[in-house]
DNA sequence: TAGTGGTCTAGACCACCCC
DNA sequence: GGGTGGTCTAGACCACTAA
C-alpha cells in the first residue's frame, strides 16, 4: 500500500538473502529511485527505516553500506513488547495460570502509576507464565477497570493484549520500563519456584495508550537463570 | 543550521514551557509551516522527532496533541548510553578506579563478541565506578587494541569514551545489550561490597562503531539496591 | 571533479475524523 | 464537507568523500 515500506521490505530481503553482502555498498539513491519507479525522497524514507533497524549505514559523499553484523537484528527478534508474551512466544507452548484475578480500589502507588483517582477501580492480576512447560515469569498486573471493560478470566489465561487490541480496539503508544535485580519474596518462593539464594530479574513497566493514558502497570518477575532482557540501540545522528 | 531540528527544538521548548499544555492540540502543520516560513514537509519532519521522543501524538483527520505525560521523557533523562558513565553522571562526582588494566590475547568468547582473530590483542580492564562516594558498579571491559591505540591508565581512570571520541575521532553506531540478574561472584564480594545474598544486575553489552565493527564488549555489574536500567519505548506505526 | 547522501520546496492526492 | 495528517513527486541546492 505504502511505497516506502514496500521498498524497505524489498531491500531488507535483498540484504538477508545475501544479494547485498555485508560491508558492501548498495546502489545509490538515484539508481534505486529509477529501479523502483519512485522519487528519490521515497527511496530515502525507505532507507531511513533500514538504518533505524541497524541494517545499513550511510556516509554522505561515499554511499550506503550493509552493516557488518546487522547489529544482531535477527529476522524475527524485534517483536514489540506491547504485543505481550503471547505474540512473542509464537511457536512455543504458552500457558498462563491466574493466581489472582480481582478488582478493587487502587493503592497510592498504583494510583500514581496509572494516574487514576482513589475511587476508580482497577484490576489486580497475578499470573504464572509457563513457556514450553518451563515456569519463567510471575507477573503482577494492574489495569484501570474502565479502560478494559468486560475482562474475564478466560482472557487473563489466554492473552489480555489480544482482547484489548482486537475486541476493544485500543492502540498502544509506548512504555516506560525499569529493570531491576531483586531478592526473592514470599510470592516468588511460592509461585516461581525460587530458592532463597535465587535472584529475580524484575521488569517494572507502565504501558501507555496512543494518547498517553496509562493502561497497565506491571511487575514481571523473571527466573534469573532462564530469562534476560535484550535492548537494541541504534544511534541516530552523529 | 538545519531547519527541521530548529523547529523541533522550538516546539519542544513550547511544550516544556506550558505554552502548549498537556493533552491540548497544537497548531496544524500548515499553520506551523506558515509561521516558521518553511514547507509543510519540513514541519512534519520536525514533528516526527517529537513523536519519536514521545512528546506528541498525531491522529490523522484530527490533529496533533501533546502527550498527557510525555512518557516521562524528562528534559535531560535521555542521555545516550554510548557517552559512558562520565557523561551520564555530569554534575556528580564520578571516580573510576582501575582494578586491572592489561593487554593480552582474547579468549574464544571475547573473540566471538568482538569479532577478532586469535592473535589480535585486546585490552582487558576491570574498573570500580564510584558515584558521589557510592560504589555502584564493577565493570569488566574488553576492547580490540588496534581500534584504541595509545590507551593509557589515565584514560581508563577518567573517561575511555572521551578519549575514543575526541582524541581518536571514532563514531559510535549502536549497541546490543542483554540485561540479567545474577548471583554474586568472587570479584563482586571483593570489589563491589556484595554480601552472599545480594543479587547483581548485570548489563552485558557490545558497542559497535558506525560501520558495524565491534568496539567494546563489557559486563557492568551493578549494585542491585542502587541502580536500575531504564528503557523508554515509543511505538512507531499504528 | 564527479558522485554521493542530506535537506528543502511547492504542490498534489489520499485516508481519516468530526461536525 | 472541511480540515487534519500521511504520502509522494520532480527538481533544486548543499556538504561531503574519494579519485
Amino acid at each position: 500500500m505504502v511505497k516506502y515500506k514496500d521498498i524497505a521490505n524489498k531491500v531488507r530481503e535483498q540484504i538477508y538473502s545475501g544479494e547485498y553482502p555485508a560491508d558492501a555498498m548498495i546502489p545509490d539513491q538515484n539508481s534505486l529511485a529509477k529501479a523502483f519507479g519512485v522519487s528519490r525522497m521515497t527511496v530515502k524514507k525507505a532507507l531511513d527505516i533500514l538504518a533505524m533497524e541497524g541494517l545499513i549505514y550511510r556516509q554522505r559523499g561515499a554511499g550506503t553500506f550493509v552493516m557488518k553484523n546487522a547489529l544482531m537484528a535477527g529476522r524475527d527478534s524485534l517483536v514489540d513488547e506491547y504485543e505481550g508474551l503471547t505474540t512473542q512466544m509464537k511457536g512455543h507452548k504458552l500457558v498462563s495460570k491466574a493466581i489472582e484475578f480481582e478488582i478493587g480500589f487502587p493503592s497510592e502507588k498504583i494510583r500514581e502509576k496509572l494516574m487514576v483517582e482513589e475511587n476508580n477501580p482497577v484490576y489486580k492480576i497475578i499470573r504464572q507464565r509457563v513457556v514450553d512447560d518451563d515456569l519463567l515469569i510471575l507477573e503482577h498486573t494492574y489495569m484501570p477497570a474502565d479502560l478494559v471493560p468486560g475482562l474475564a478470566k478466560e482472557h487473563v489465561e489466554s492473552s489480555i493484549y489480544a482482547y484489548v487490541k482486537e475486541e476493544l480496539g485500543l492502540k498502544f503508544g509506548g512504555a516506560f520500563r525499569q529493570i531491576h535485580a531483586d531478592k526473592p519474596g514470599e510470592y516468588d518462593y511460592k509461585y516461581l519456584d525460587c530458592g532463597e539464594q535465587d535472584p529475580v530479574l524484575e521488569v517494572e513497566q507502565v504501558i501507555y495508550l496512543k494518547d498517553g493514558r496509562p493502561f497497565e502497570y506491571s511487575r514481571s518477575r523473571n527466573r534469573y537463570d532462564k530469562r534476560s532482557y535484550n535492548v537494541i540501540d541504534v544511534k541516530q545522528d552523529n
